[in-house]
DNA sequence: CGATGCATTGATATCGGTCAAAGATGGTGG
DNA sequence: CCACCATCTTTGACCGATATCAATGCATCG
């Protein structure tokens, strides 16, 4: 319901030019007229926190782009466990599929704000418009990104150093200041976090507490982290 | 060399429609007109086996897409250890960027052919023509597709397991087939598999052992193996 | 004020990492 | 053709980190 979100409802946040490279950090919007289009096949669908947006193996009829709120992308295994995909934010696109169907299953985080786009009209529209096509190029490229990143986390042994790069990588995504240093949003649950991390709940636990142990984080509550001492903490982050 | 990479050395594989979803499995070349187009800005590399492509860190001003052989894209970490992220076949696209640098290095496993594309004249190209964009839109989301599915590898923790689905993956690429059951290429060294599941070499031997003491697979070689019983062996790369 | 879900803390067992050494393999040159 | 070397791989012993099981603590919301 936000006006920013009404006004700008699927401009493209581009950390520059797109394809495999970017060069910048430049946020790139619509046009009016590409903007006035994705909204004519767009919905707009606002959801309370923790709701099924769509499960895995579902016929892919929609690509999703989040307005505000954050939402999980995972995958229910056969074992019991969960595995998180990812976390998405503002402006992130998701809902990647495979023949048809959704290979993962989507949660809203926290209280969302979603446009769907459907997949038939949306493809009609991105073969006429190259340069409106060029933006989701650069998304899902961004989405790759990502992806890689995560990957990089999960090669990391031990539960510190993927905890770290964890509230590392939310960071670049929530990046408040104050006095004693930058404050990170975790909207998630823990077992959210383990489920990312592929680490059981009880180890993101005690990451969290040795980080804090050790004077590199606080944890003002729950859902933030204060980042102490950066330099430290950064390496930590690299390490590995 | 080979006819059959210069008759069709762009020709991009796409499992059905592009963008986040697909719902074939057919395979779409380009037309005469773009594979010239293509053609023209490209340029065709051969490289003998364990020669550096390209360096992270290096200015990106190309995109590649294997015509022959097998790539492997990785990163060398801080601690010494390298991270496989991926391994590219025919008619992969490689070359991810961000900032005008390569997020990671690559380097040829096998011999191969390449084609190198000038970046910049290539996303000329693409805003030009729709078509051919959307071809390079579906093969990106196919790059993440597979990046989900090694994310998926490295949340298992058991070396078995891991090491059963990275066979399952190679499987779908290299299709054989005799009467004892499906015979599975694995050109890479098993310091390379290790470094793609996020294992010891050591544990990437000792699973490979434990797999042909159960009796669900046999290696013929250190670079092939066969899939004995094929029901237990899915079943053990569904688990967890 | 209880109840329910979420989170922390503690104890133990297991699995893979590390170190070390020996065993294949393939290519090279005599 | 064979011997030799470098590289890759296998195997073994030990240790440490994390999963697992279990119990307790702490919120938020009726």
């Amino acid at each position: 319901m936000s006006p920013t979100a009404q006004n700008r409802p699927l401009s493209v946040h581009l950390r520059g030019l797109p394809f495999l490279t970017s060069v910048g950090q430049d946020e790139i919007t619509l046009s009016s007229g590409q903007r006035e289009a994705l909204l004519q096949i767009g919905l707009r669908t606002c959801l309370r926190p923790n709701r099924p947006i769509y499960s895995s193996g579902a016929p892919a009829d929609w690509v999703f782009v989040v307005a505000e709120g954050v939402v999980k992308c995972f995958r229910d295994l056969s074992s019991g466990r969960r595995a998180v995909c990812a976390f998405l934010f503002a402006r992130d696109l998701f809902g990647l599929a495979e023949n048809g169907r959704y290979l993962n299953s989507a949660r809203s985080v926290t209280a969302v704000t979603l446009y769907r786009l459907p997949l038939q009209q949306l493809a009609e529209l991105l073969k006429q418009d190259g340069q409106l096509q060029f933006h989701f190029l650069s998304k899902i490229t961004h989405e790759l990104r990502e992806s890689h990143r995560r990957a990089l986390i999960l090669g990391r042994r031990d539960a510190i150093g993927r905890m770290a790069m964890f509230i590392a990588l939310m960071a670049g995504r929530s990046g408040a200041h104050d006095g004693r240093g930058p404050i990170v949003a975790l909207p998630m649950t823990r077992t959210d976090m383990a489920d990312f991390l592929s680490l059981s709940l009880e180890a993101v636990s005690r990451a969290s507490a040795e980080l804090e142990r050790r004077g590199l984080v606080t944890f003002p509550d729950r859902h933030h982290v204060r980042i102490l001492r950066s330099a430290s903490f950064a390496g930590l982050v690299r390490a590995t």
